[in-house]
DNA sequence: TTGATATCCGGAACGGCGTTCCGTATATTT
DNA sequence: AAATATACGGAACGCCGTTCCGGATATCAA
């Protein structure tokens, strides 16, 4: 890479996290590039889509969730360890408003940059899930697809306005769901 | 109203119908007035926005909504009563794809033209969880905009290609989660 | 140092969007 | 038939995502 593409490429990573911390991942590709001082063209060389700059921005969070989830493993109370997984990627998720939308679309369509990610978050959470069940400690009858998706509508939630007080409140609701057993 | 724009509002009118039908409630206002054959201004005129747009297509499903949770505060069983009325406004935000959207926005917005039909689909499903709630049927401490906030994450769900397959699954899992009293 | 060349940059261009506005046409009333 | 009120169409504005290419710039070879 030539040293001007590489002055470029840094400089957009870090004015492109700044705006998407403000603004969310919903911000215009123009506006990134207005605020980098860089032409659009300049920008969608280094990022051809929207989710190759998410996925760029966003990888060393997602290894940080999946680092948690693998150290969660070992964590004595199963049940414990899933639910305060969950309640980091839903934090993940609100941290970064507007990531949820391609994170969705991204989880169908294997060609997007930010598929293997959700796979990869989809599949620690599965993991976790089964530990938990293992022990007893999680209801039997919920797959790793059926607590994406729960977690997904919890975030999703957490980006309306409207719900912002019921946050907490909903997510005990579900974390009581998910670990109640039977008896 | 002068005669030509009777007209023009009725085959509006019937115009949008299909197309938000075909398309999702998302579909371009150009397109809308092109598919009328009409100038974008006159769909505007008679539509000042989507919202009263929707606003005027649905309100008799609206309607229809709240007939159905009034009939239903008189079935015998409250638990039931509640849950048929979930499912049929879930249905709706089905049958009416892209509709859940400006629902959340107009929900916390006096000024949105759903703004009042939000409100009475909130307060009716309120009450249907009440009346279980009185008859032991449903979990005590979950109020109406909980309810609220779980229906519509629901509902957002189900617009989710991924989701599909687990649509009824998730449904019964929630159901089971309002209607759990602890004993 | 000086070409030559590979690489990269900026921004115009295309088509689409929501929304506003107004000259023109049409319906209604006098 | 003339006057007036009303409604119409679509151009215009400023946004958007995305593509494309002429010109600028860095790198390398001589």
């Amino acid at each position: 890479m030539r040293a001007d593409a590489r002055k470029n490429y840094d400089h957009l990573l870090a004015v492109a996290q700044k705006v998407l911390q403000e603004q969310g991942a919903d911000v215009s590709m123009r506006d990134i590039a207005r605020q980098a001082d860089v032409g659009v063209g300049t920008l969608y060389r280094h990022f051809p889509t929207r989710e190759a700059l998410l996925e760029t921005l966003l990888r060393s969070s997602f290894d940080d969730l999946a680092a948690k989830a693998a150290a969660l493993e070992n964590d004595a109370a199963a049940d414990e360890a899933l639910v305060a997984w969950l309640a980091d990627i839903i934090g993940f998720t609100h941290e970064h408003r507007g990531i949820l939308a391609p994170m969705m679309s991204a989880i169908e369509d294997p060609d997007s940059a930010l598929h293997d990610a959700c796979v990869r978050l989809k599949a620690a959470g599965a993991s976790l899930l089964r530990r938990a069940q293992s022990a007893g400690l999680a209801r039997a009858d919920l797959d790793g697809a059926e607590l994406f998706d729960l977690i997904a509508a919890l975030a999703w939630l957490r980006e309306q306005p409207a719900h912002a007080a019921r946050s907490e409140r909903l997510f005990s609701i579900v974390r009581d769901t998910i670990l109640r057993v039977d008896r």
